[in-house]
DNA sequence: TTTCTGGATAGATGGATGTCAAATTAGAAG
DNA sequence: CTTCTAATTTGACATCCATCTATCCAGAAA
């Protein structure tokens, strides 16, 4: 494992109830919305997109640069930012270095999400935010 | 149905697929963003867990305040950006406001972090990100 | 070692964002 | 109408953040 990469991995053991479980304090609250504002970037989003649909499970950064309109540095500080939150890993082999999912962090997210005692009732659409 | 939010509902049908799916264009990115954005602050988060997690499916604001070290215009400002990005629907009842979830909307995001050909190997735990 | 290339870091800058105090609106009650 | 209270809006301010250019670091290949 290459040294290049010191951060602190923020998706501890804050997140595996749901939303609409019990209370959240502040401290986690403060983890989760870490993670969450890394995922608040449309070109993170499509990072970790490119990152999580590979085919072979992994995406070298090289191949991560030509698909923005952004320069380098800017992928290589939200792929960075992407790390710090958990959510993906990288290490270098030779000259180039890939990127991976980190599958749990990820899944771990779906959980929160689920509301056990208020299974969406379909008429409520509609009564939404309206344009 | 109040006159007092006039806002665009941010999570039209840009979520559905999951992170690991199809990959997301520019402008459905652009719209998640807007949705994890609105979670990327910790009294949102706590705000919207209050109010996911209400037995009777809503709180009034007047129950909001109180909870947290921030002044009332504050709150009033995240309620609006939960309520900008589709994630709660509030309306007067007399002098009082009342919030609640929008299901459709939050278990949405339920499905987004869903790995379909990456079942999380246990075996990984531990290469993640190191403090 | 020197040179070349892929990727990360440093520093600067413009724009977005969280916060508050003060002013405003909506409704209830005198 | 006047007054009081709950909640939002306005406007200002400090901080944060996405982006860039320039520079630096890590390997590979001479």
């Amino acid at each position: 494992m290459s040294k290049f990469l010191e951060l602190e991995d923020v998706t501890a053991a804050s997140c595996c109830a749901p939303l609409s479980g019990p209370i959240l304090d502040e401290d986690e609250a403060a983890e989760l919305a870490r993670v969450f504002k890394a995922l608040s970037d449309p070109v993170r989003l499509r990072l970790l997109n490119l990152i999580a649909a590979s085919e072979g499970g992994e995406v070298c950064v090289c191949d991560l640069t030509t698909p923005f309109d952004v320069s380098a540095p800017t992928i290589s500080h939200h792929l960075k930012v992407l790390r710090q939150a958990g959510l993906i890993t990288g290490d270098r082999r030779g000259t180039w270095v890939y990127y991976r999912p980190v599958p749990t962090a990820i899944t771990r997210l779906s959980t929160l999400f689920t509301l056990p005692h208020l299974t969406p009732p379909p008429e409520l659409v509609g009564l939404d935010e309206e344009a």
